[in-house]
DNA sequence: TAGGTCCTTTCTGTATGCAATACTGCGAAC
DNA sequence: GTTCGCAGTATTGCATACAGAAAGGACCTA
């Protein structure tokens, strides 16, 4: 029933490759090749390497194809605080009413991270789910956009990030705490904390950089 | 030296087209006939159909092309806030010191829109560069991306913006009050007026709405 | 007359083809 | 040893071709 372009498929699979490093920072990407791999034809695997440039996951390079972005410690500090700011302003852009009905979901998913952490596994996908609950409520879906264009950049640097269970363990707690917040209906506190969440991330990050 | 991709041209082409309503909103595109209209084939204009899905100008429906995005109120009201939230953004993430070297220029172009407005010419272009002007120090390429992909689609709900000279000079006057703080080194006081600037505008839009 | 089915036409989504440009390797000149 | 030039190859960017789905309409049925 709902038909998925090519496009679509492509540019999942294509993003999981740059991240997971299969594609790697700074390459050229060869249609013909990777076309061939992919098992379809490079018209619809040249619409999903225009999409992922527009994103920002390739720059495009006028007669000489795609390249994957390549990978820059300065991006990920200005890709954290945006994040950070963005999910502010859906936070902030959501109503209270929407939003105090979150509370309890947004702790059962912290529940599941934290059995995650205990089993070792990885968090991202959890994270991720914890984050999207969170702005499901918010009524400007361009604003919902952009930050989905944004996060997949954001997630090549995110490896180091939860590599640390100390600083994992510490994450969780802001996630209960951000939930609490919004049980008191005190916004301002529930943002502050979504943002230090993000920039905490990001100081992890650099301590990791080498 | 610097080749343009057919579909950089097309972008800007079908974008002037959604503005001007000679693509219809809520129409379909018809990809066949548009291709021979601008005299291209429809590789390139598909690469750029689904470039104006991505920034949301058009909608994609899969297996029945793309959309001109329905004309809606209520999405400007969503958009001038989420401008004036990431202009502002981008003017706090601004060093002070590439700030202090901005308030003439950014009082030239004023100057020049005070001008236009006199001889009854467009303003949209000069208001457009004066905001690139105050943003083009801003060090976070990804927020200016985001920025430039925004603002195409909150044009379409400008026409009536510029409709009324008074508005028109008062928000010359909010221009030149901006400058005028930055120059004090007034950040806060500059971010509250652009954020008021953007607001006004679609209060002025609402009234003019029928 | 309303509704449904089948057929035709149109259109999209994907594949393939082609020309022009960019890369690579080698040899010669400095 | 380095740089330049040139030929051959590879690769992109755009055009065209093809198959299958969607829209539209005529005809039949109730």
């Amino acid at each position: 029933m709902a038909r998925t372009p090519l496009r679509s498929d492509l540019i999942e699979e294509i993003t999981t490759r740059v991240l997971d490093g299969r594609l790697a920072a700074g390459a050229r990407v060869n249609e013909v090749h990777l076309a061939r791999e992919l098992g379809v034809s490079r018209t619809p695997l040249r619409e999903a390497l225009i999409g992922l440039a527009d994103r920002g996951l390739l720059v495009s390079a006028p007669g000489r194809g795609f390249l994957v972005s390549p990978f820059d410690p300065d991006e990920a500090r200005r890709l954290y605080p945006l994040v950070a700011e963005l999910e502010a302003l859906a936070l902030r852009w959501t109503s209270p009413l929407e939003l105090a009905g979150l509370p309890d979901a947004l702790d059962a998913v912290a529940g599941e991270m934290a059995a995650a952490l205990e089993r070792g596994d990885d968090l991202s996908e959890v994270d991720e789910r914890w984050h999207a609950l969170l702005l499901s409520r918010c009524p400007n879906p361009h604003l919902l956009r952009l930050i989905g264009q944004t996060k997949p950049l954001l997630k090549r640097y995110e490896s180091c990030y939860f590599g640390g269970a100390a600083r994992a363990g510490e994450s969780i707690g802001e996630h209960r705490r951000i939930a609490a917040a919004l049980r008191d209906g005190d916004l301002p506190a529930a943002s502050a904390v979504l943002v230090r969440n993000w920039v905490k991330a990001l100081a992890y990050l650099g301590k990791d950089e080498r």
